[in-house]
RNA sequence: GGUGGCGUGUCCGAGCGGCCGAAGGAGCGCGCCUCGAAAGCGCGUGUUGGGGAAACUCAACCGUGGGUUCAAAUCCCACCGCCACCGCCA
């Protein structure tokens, strides 16, 4: 949610925000008038609300026919002030509506366009010369069958079309992966946690994914429960309605959870195989920080992203994700882009946004800092999305045999530097 | 799922329908005392919104939402949550 305040006092800021994400600048206005009508409804009922609460007083005390008589009165007045409320949190309401439809502001640097018009900011790593090795790589749904990890044809049987089943080191592979993930994200001082997968919709809502996102998210008709398409939803709505030491800050939590998404409008988009999944676990970070501190923190989760790919020695790009592709909630977006090499194309696979306060403000959450209490500033980055780090994994590290080595870094983990053909 | 109890400020815990934003205590902050500390004493200590340059002022908030009433933390209804016991189950 935007700074009222702020908007009032930065209209054309917000316009411009607005037209770069391919959003409607026109609500700028609608929201400006609302709070306008707002305001005048606040003034007018607390006007009327003053004055019964010095009458209501006066009655007390009188008796007789003086009472008879002020009651009468009362009653009339207890008429108007009820109809000036129900103005009042009518407008109130509609203000906040349209409040809730701004996204956040674009942060500056963030490149202008849609999804084409990422910036890459690095490469790190080069990707495999596999005509040097002279063999053609196979997908990692071929190499999963080889190594009896990927069951995707089971899965299409039992839950339909994207669902599959980890078998023997497939399993195994993400037991590591997370346990890795969990274990260095310890080191750098995040809170392991595993949160509810089940949320209700002020956690939804708060977070920011029943906006344009809304069409992506599982939804339990009969409990009003809402399936989380990533741990950050949970984990921010960890401290809804908190207000935090401002000298406990950063506060970092790395959660384990299962995604659910229902990758509706993504039809005949990736379909072979598990880069795009109804169902898949994933390894999150998330920081509650100072606003002041948030682009700093937003550049340590992108590090420790980039400290995962490197560790699991697979050649990657970060880009810069344009204005008109980056959630509702985000001011900025890094994606880590692991190479893929059957598809001979850089693929998402981890992914950080700076939030600053917009989050905070829906989920009321709040630092005391000093005399003052004020939202704080929230941002996450993937640390590890099994399905997707199995992928490159796999097609990175393939022998012409189909087995595959296990990088250096998963082989404590693991207890194995060969995935063997079964 | 059934029955009973409970839901008040950072925490504990009072609260005849008007004088209750709310006693008392703990905690915290400041000050006094002390070489320093503890104890003790004194003062202070919520959030949100409106108006105002500010001092300040007004309004709302006692789980949530409705209702009764001139007036609700206090009465009524519904919902949510917590606790206890019973039933069922991992």
């Amino acid at each position: 949610m935007i700074d009222i305040k702020f908007l009032r006092e930065n209209p054309e800021l917000m316009r411009v925000s607005q037209t770069g994400r391919g959003e409607d600048p026109g609500l700028v206005d609608l929201v400006i008038n609302a709070d306008e009508v707002r305001r005048e409804a606040i003034v007018k009922f607390e006007a009327l609300r003053a004055e019964q609460n010095v009458f209501s007083k006066s009655v007390g005390s009188a008796k007789g026919d003086e009472k008879t008589a002020l009651l009468e009165e009362g009653k009339k007045l207890s008429l108007i002030v009820k109809q000036a409320e129900q103005l009042k949190t009518q407008a109130e309401n509609s203000a906040n509506e349209l409040l809730l439809q701004l996204s956040n502001i674009l942060d500056p640097s963030a490149p202008i366009g849609g999804e084409a018009d990422f910036k890459v900011i690095e490469n790190v790593g080069t990707p495999r010369d596999f005509s040097k090795d002279s063999f053609a790589p196979k997908d990692h749904v071929e190499l999963g069958k080889l190594l009896g990890a990927i069951d995707t044809e089971r899965g299409a049987k039992v839950s339909g079309a994207r669902f599959y089943y980890l078998t023997g080191v497939g399993a195994l592979l993400e037991f590591a992966l997370v346990n890795y993930a969990i274990s260095s994200a310890m080191k750098s001082g995040f809170i392991p946690v595993i949160p509810p997968v089940l949320v209700k919709p002020p956690a939804m809502e708060g977070t920011g994914f029943l906006g344009q996102a809304a069409e992506n998210v599982f939804h339990l008709e009969e409990d009003d429960f809402y399936l989380v398409g990533t741990s950050e939803v949970p984990l921010a709505a960890f401290h809804m309605d908190e207000i935090l030491n401002s000298e406990k800050l950063p506060l970092r939590y790395a959660g384990y959870s299962t995604c659910f998404r229902r990758e509706a409008g993504s039809y005949g988009k990736d379909t072979r195989g598990i880069i795009r999944v109804h169902q898949f676990d994933k390894v999150e970070m998330f920081t509650f920080c100072k606003p002041e501190d948030a682009e700093a923190e937003h550049q340590r989760l992108l590090q420790w992203e980039k400290d995962f790919l490197n560790a699991m020695e697979i050649p990657f790009r970060v880009i810069d994700v344009a204005s008109g592709d980056l959630g509702s909630s985000a001011t900025r977006k890094f994606d880590c882009e692991a190479w893929i090499p059957t598809q001979n194309a850089y693929r998402e696979v981890t992914s950080t946004s700076n939030c600053l306060e917009f989050q905070a403000r829906r989920l009321n959450i709040r630092m005391k800092d000093g005399q003052n209490t004020k939202p704080v500033a929230t941002l996450n980055g993937t640390l590890v999305a099994i399905p997707r780090m199995i992928v490159a994994i796999l097609e990175n590290h393939q022998n012409s045999d189909g087995t595959v080595n296990v990088p250096m870094a998963l082989q404590p983990f693991l207890g194995m530097k060969r995935f063997e053909l079964v």
